[in-house]
DNA sequence: TTGTAAGCGTTATCAG
DNA sequence: CTGATAACGCTTACAA
């Protein structure tokens, strides 16, 4: 075949007799073209398989065709689910996914984050909780004029820059259902503060039981951190308790396991003797012993949808669902539930 | 408090009074600088807080600062470990990570990734098993000048271009502790077809019967594809015969979990009933009832080995680990594993 | 509707 | 050792 050198805009230009300012337009969709160039070079651009260069494009623009996920999330399964999500919307584009953990910790975020944000000079990045709740890091996109999309469990910016999921309402949802079956004695264990989610997550609990009549019980709500170990120890704190609660409700499923854990521990049956709700549906909920009643975040959706609003307005713009801006969670009832003994 | 435009190479040039080459060869450490010079731009460089533009850089060198992470992998937390690895690495240096799922079923895998290849023009690809396997991107990394390494659970290519575990020899390990506690009737999971990781621990698993003396039998192998799912449905297979194994080894521990899961729908108690091991040493295997004996790849470790490899001879280069292309799994003992009634 | 010239911020070439 | 000058491949004025 022809030489082995990839053809430029410039090949295109003199194959097909026009500027390359014309191939470029052709390139970016502009509407300003007479059809039939716009045909002839089209032909051509298929012709000799060319691509645009993306770093070229990125240094004239300004600005690259990435997406960026930053985040400092302890949940694994989120982290990946998310990025099954964009990654789903963004195949068959030309934008590719960049992933940046970043410390939460850290006085420097926000530097950390612009410094990062300068550099790279990102299409859009989407913002996973905790991080996504820090509204300096908003604004610093903002100024940046980088796009963002926040994900959380509540609605913390306009729709063009959130997803959400309606944590408080379906936890309401959840302790009803265990009060329905006849628990009075329930406790929680927290996510960690400063988690909005936590907090989403508590206050339905909380507002659920005075609903129902029930006084919440300072001495069974634990706090733990989202991960397995705090969810174990937390539930030996809570079934240390005289009288114990007969259900708990742990703010997500990998706390959830260490809370059947520390049941197994003390010789307990769940859920004869202890009902346990997790939350987030993650693969470990229906992997156990037994199945772990838990509430479905539809993280891959939310995933979807973030990337869909980051790519709003380009060319690979993918048309926005309805309810793109708010998700529902739902409950989703296995075997680890049932009426106390 | 100067103008908010960030400095350029040419703002550097300036100020330090000199050429932009100069400054050029300031960034890149370039060996034959007078030392003074050096000190004099890299002053001025730290006062203005300049920072090199990577799409300029990228645009110029024909080469990006990404690494990209190719894969098509089932198991989720070989991915996010992988990655895991690969971001520590990348860490404080001026690479970032970009991740490509790839479908290894479609017979234009090859063409994909190339094309994605050339577009993106990394410094450097982790190719993911079981993709990894494939010769064919090997080659096309080799033509493309891109770097490359290859993980995988046996030695496919040089040092350079491989991070490998010793899958095989583990599993003789495993297996033969279990013939140790007891076991004659020893069932496996096996992973699926096509799956180097599959055939290496499979070997290991029938090597270690053979020297124990026993004859592997073959309705005590059953084909699994590494999903939770297929190890509950191959071990319901394997318990329903008659004699049954009194012990499953599963290629990896999702299918482990399906395997107890199996076991409990039965109403068998492990270990006493059946005694299970996994591999990987993933999240659910501590974290189910009872916690999982099974085998700890290092995977978090390889992927840094990975990128080690990958950012060797780069001024980000580290030094490179004694090891860094044969990992060493080791038997994690827990409580999954006793010895037959 | 299309083309020309001038960048975008860096590195390579090749003199000095 | 250092510096003009020309790429790199594309886009944005601004004309025509």
């Amino acid at each position: 075949m022809s030489g082995n050198a990839k053809p430029t805009i410039n090949d295109i230009a003199r194959l097909s007799g026009v500027s390359k300012k014309t191939v470029s337009r052709v390139i970016n969709r502009s509407p300003l073209l007479n059809e039939e160039t716009r045909k002839r070079v089209d032909d051509v651009i298929r012709q000799t398989g060319y691509i645009p260069n993306p770093q070229a494009r990125a240094l004239a623009l300004r600005r690259n065709f990435l997406i960026g996920l930053v985040h400092d999330n302890p949940n694994a399964q989120m982290v990946l689910g998310v990025q099954q999500g964009i990654l789903s919307v963004l195949k068959g584009t030309e934008y590719e996914l960049i992933v940046r953990p970043v410390d939460r910790g850290s006085t420097t975020l926000v530097a950390d984050v612009r410094s990062f944000l300068e550099r790279q000079r990102l299409h859009g990045v989407v913002l996973l909780p905790p991080i996504s709740e820090n509204d300096g890091l908003a604004s610093l996109c903002l100024e940046l004029g980088c796009r963002y999309v926040r994900m959380g469990s509540a609605e913390l910016d306009d729709a063009a820059h959130m997803v959400a999921s309606n944590d408080r309402e379906v936890v309401r949802e959840v302790v009803t259902f265990l009060m329905t079956t006849g628990h009075r004695r329930i406790g929680i264990i927290t996510g960690p503060p400063g988690f909005r989610s936590a907090s989403e997550r508590h206050h339905g609990f909380n507002e659920a039981l005075v609903a129902g009549g029930i006084t919440p019980e300072p001495a069974w709500a634990v706090e733990g951190n989202y991960r397995f170990e705090s969810g174990l120890v937390a539930t030996r704190n809570l079934l240390a308790q005289d009288p114990r609660p007969t259900a708990i409700f742990a703010s997500n499923d990998e706390m959830a396991a260490g809370a059947l854990h520390a049941a197994r521990e003390m010789g307990l049956d769940v859920p004869a003797d202890l009902s346990i709700i997790g939350f987030d549906d993650t693969a470990i909920a229906a992997h156990i012993w037994p199945p772990l009643t838990t509430v479905r975040w539809p993280i891959v959706e939310m995933g979807k949808a973030a990337a869909r609003k980051l790519l709003a307005g380009t060319i690979d713009a993918l048309p926005e669902m309805p309810g793109d801006a708010l998700f529902l969670s739902a409950l989703i009832q296995r075997a680890s539930v049932a009426p106390p003994r």
